[in-house]
DNA sequence: TTAATTAATGAACGTTCGTTCATTTTTCCA
DNA sequence: TGGAAAAATGAACGAACGTTCATTAATTAA
């Protein structure tokens, strides 16, 4: 028989990874320490290096999973065929909670940007390649009005909800409402409906 | 007769800020030390005290001089009325080449959150809320459908055009034609023209 | 219970950081 | 041209950084 997996093997690493994504998500990587995440789990800097080859592999593993949680949240979305504006405001909300949760992971994916950190740069832009290729997905099966640019409205659409970390505080509006607003303004614009310019 | 302005007064002091504002643009505020940017100017990194009392004045001088800039940008698009969303299409053609420019001040007010420096956070806060409010008057303006926010048509905007920053390549689509689209999309939306949803 | 494996220690390493300061060099104006 | 003011030097400071490693402690499997 083979042995049952090994019970908790991955504990400790989840606790390293935990702390390092909250204080990656609050702070930045730059100014968070390795001493500042063993300090936060009680334990001596050296202790990293029992799971973690260099500050920089603690970041890819936590954008790894940060990418994982946030793609099923969004996958979970996109599932269930409503039309495609639908799915795509459902997708957006799903994407606000996310970035704007409690949970460091997903935060860091949208905080930190690859080319801060060199020694990863590569394999970070592919997991967020990897992510927002959903995105290029959700925008394919909309139909739009001749003209526009598709990969525009998804720069357009990913940056209006990815900015939102620097101006949302929890209590102002939800995120489910800010993914409606959001989404309506792209598909049927803010002007009052009817006015067109010449 | 009054002494004519000391000639080059600001000389010295300009080419710290010049190589400055360069390398916190590209590399960031944490990224970037001191000894950067003296080393950018063939000099000891001491000299940079004798004309900023800390790392952290620097970013505020560079901020300063990169809202400025940014900010007379866009008050040059405000004036000469048109109609009010021309008038914003312009006003974002502005933002973006100057947080797209070679000028590293502008992409500085981006790029650099206050909250990433402590020291000086609520100073850069304020002068960034100080350029933002061009963009509260500007969307002020403007005819909505009802039941519109304007706060998050604004956050909408600025996380659409500040976005670019992260995706944006020389090469690619110009300022001009990315501000017309995103103002298009925004106003009437991307959808078939006539196309409502019930 | 014991042996093997995993986790963490604690001290230190070399480096880099922001910063200080007495001294020297350069610049500018009278 | 001389003297004051501005600018830069160069060496050093203490602190913090990421990292290493022989050693000890804790956990797990047989």
């Amino acid at each position: 028989m083979q042995p049952a997996r090994k019970t908790q093997e991955t504990a400790p690493r989840q606790r390293f990874l935990d702390v390092a994504a909250d204080l990656f998500a609050r702070n930045g990587y730059h100014a968070t320490s390795l001493r500042d995440i063993a300090r936060a789990l009680g334990v001596t800097p050296g202790a990293v290096y029992a799971h973690f080859a260099s500050k920089a592999r603690v970041l890819l593993a936590v954008y790894e999973t940060g990418v994982g949680q946030i793609g099923d949240a969004v996958d979970g979305a996109m599932q269930g065929s409503t039309d495609p504006w639908s799915t795509l405001e459902r997708a957006c909300h799903r994407h606000l909670e996310a970035i704007l949760s409690d949970s460091g992971y997903a935060r860091v994916v949208i905080r930190v940007l690859p080319e801060d950190v060199p020694e990863v740069a590569g394999q970070l832009a592919r997991l967020r390649a990897g992510y927002e290729a959903r995105f290029r997905t959700l925008i394919d099966a909309l139909d739009l009005a001749p003209g526009t640019s598709r990969t525009l409205l998804r720069f357009t659409l990913l940056g209006a909800l990815n900015w939102s970390q620097v101006w949302y505080r929890p209590g102002l509006t939800a995120p489910a409402d800010i993914a409606r607003e959001v989404v309506r303004n792209l598909r049927n614009g803010a002007a009052p409906h009817g006015e067109e310019h010449e």
